[in-house]
DNA sequence: CTGAAAGCGCTAACAT
DNA sequence: ATGTTAGCGCTTTCAG
């Protein structure tokens, strides 16, 4: 464990040249920057973070807060949050909420106020207005993924264009009597996610002159068996029944053509399915999607963040950034039979 | 911000004595304890972890090292270890290798060995020796999760025993045809679990006399796709064809399901399936299998770590300790056709 | 462009 | 049981 000391010693330089040379802080020449670097590699040194902290204030570490773990969206944000952090220099902290309110509490209170963090990514999550200003006051930035957080920027889809263009989808294709698929009440308090889906299915189905009938929606909980006993609901009356679902996730996109082949119904034949997100099985069940980009949500959460942490990278949009979504047609939508 | 300095005004104490009262590390009056965990709170105190750090050499961090983050078992791991984590007062901060090799070389030179994490562990990977040794030369505890490392506390499950059960469960139902999907080649880098697996469902096979047909073997990638299309071929033959299928992984269990259904045969009529990991979706498929408990995993490396940190928890275990299983029989598996 | 020196905020001997 | 004091290893003014 070599220090500071010895690698100044070796360079011929001091503590403070060493500093310099190895944060690219500061004004050093090109020759002594060498014999730093050298002396370093030499003997394999590397700065203690906590010293480092400590006398300048900056950790190089961000703490990301998520509700789950064990779910495509999240694990995919963090992925893509993780490797652009290390690419800057920066560590991960994770801290996961499931627990409920107690993890909550001491998260907030002993974890990311500990000085631990230079920064916090909260993802899918609602912040209270509690929380983000005391994060504000210790003057750490924060930045939101997968919904808007008030006075914060945030990266976020458009939830109603996303459903809607869906829906149109289905519109173009010749539908009329589509179904919707969409998170309980109890998923709406982060962002409302499930009105607004909602909303951009019956905003395409009203501009389409079709009628929007409640007897075709059906909350679920964003699970795949979720939209199978939905689907199954709402396929199981023998009249009148709808001609294509658009679930709120791909999920229950899936159940949904599971439950359709249960029923004896082929898909895209007598049933079309259309999901969104892009989940890594939505390409193996042919499902139609229309795909969000979760690590590069996480990518791009980074690169706000490094515009807000350091000064290099230029200005700070101080805008909510729309994120980008796709429409990917596979085999799970047709037009509707005869 | 208030520091340790005003706590102990308040609290009419020096500070040395703050420290004691908060960390809980010698002897303070319970009088006293009590006056300065009331001045703590009045103030909104909470220690600054880098001060804390740098002075006493434990930072009250472990660095979690996976290879990948989208995968049920990996996130499982992760989510069962950051709550005990928590509970212990200590941080996670998660390296993710998936980037391969550069990404594998920076996350041990420069992240883990910065003094960050009090102790390490690795999550279904193999380590170097070099990684091992320079983290045992650092002093930091090392655990493995999901596979032996040589010369490392780890926690492993069986593998041998795990396929052997699922197989001696179709053989107790009076299959003889039992086939095999296991891991590729590309999987057996890390511990060898393909082999293992394989290995335990051939020990059965054997055991009950039953011959062990190569034609009956496929390997796979661990996905639901992969599942199916190994199961695809398995079944193709018209003749001879198993009447049981051993995945050495749910996901891949769940797609022999679905190929068995999509080429009109029925499971467990026509077909028995068992698989390993009990899945979230594992019980909305009915598939029999034998249950890990990657969050227990977590929580068990948390609290063996512990020991290996904090001697008030007693004793370490040097022994690599053998993980719990349990067959879980759902409506996969039955008699096989007459 | 480089060096000297004063901390960053806390902990751990060592005294008492 | 509590106070005193000397650092932990680095960064950052401030001089030069």
């Amino acid at each position: 464990m070599a220090g500071i000391e010895e690698v100044a010693r070796r360079a011929g330089v001091s503590t403070a040249t060493v500093s310099r040379a190895l944060s690219g802080r500061g004004y050093v020449s090109e020759a002594t920057r060498e014999k730093v670097t050298a002396a370093a590699a030499a003997l394999d040194y590397v700065v203690s973070s906590n010293a480092s902290s400590l006398a300048s204030g900056r950790t190089r570490n961000v703490g990301v807060v998520v509700p789950f773990l064990n779910h495509w969206f999240f694990s995919s944000v963090i992925e893509g949050a993780e490797s652009a952090l290390l690419r800057q220099g920066y560590d991960l902290t994770l801290y996961n909420l499931t627990g409920g309110g107690e993890a909550r509490k001491s998260v907030f209170d002993h974890f990311l106020l500990r000085q631990r963090v230079d920064a916090v990514i909260a993802i899918g999550l609602e912040l209270t207005e509690a929380e983000v200003s005391s994060l504000h006051a210790m003057g750490k930035p924060l930045i939101g993924v997968g919904g808007p957080i008030p006075g914060v920027l945030s990266l976020t889809m458009d939830d109603v264009a996303v459903t809607r263009l869906a829906t149109e989808h289905l519109i173009a294709l010749g539908h009329t009597r589509i179904a919707h698929i969409g998170g309980g009440k109890e998923f709406d308090l982060d962002f409302h996610l499930p009105s607004h889906r909602r909303t951009g299915y019956e905003d395409a189905l009203r501009d389409a002159g079709a009628p929007v009938d409640p007897a075709l929606y059906r909350p679920a909980d964003f699970t795949l068996p979720g939209g199978y006993d939905a689907t199954k609901q709402l396929l199981g009356s023998p009249h009148n029944r709808p001609t294509a679902i658009v679930a709120a996730s791909d999920e229950m996109a899936i159940g949904s053509i599971l439950a359709a082949r249960d029923l004896g119904l082929s898909v895209p034949g007598d049933l079309s399915v259309v999901g969104i997100d892009d989940h890594q099985l939505a390409s193996f069940f042919g499902l139609t999607t229309v795909a969000q980009f979760p690590i590069r949500q996480g990518e791009h959460a980074v690169e706000a963040l490094m515009h807000l942490l350091e000064p290099a990278h230029g200005e700070p949009s101080s805008a909510d950034v729309p994120l980008p979504y796709e429409l990917i047609v596979r085999s799970s939508t047709s037009r509707p039979p005869e």
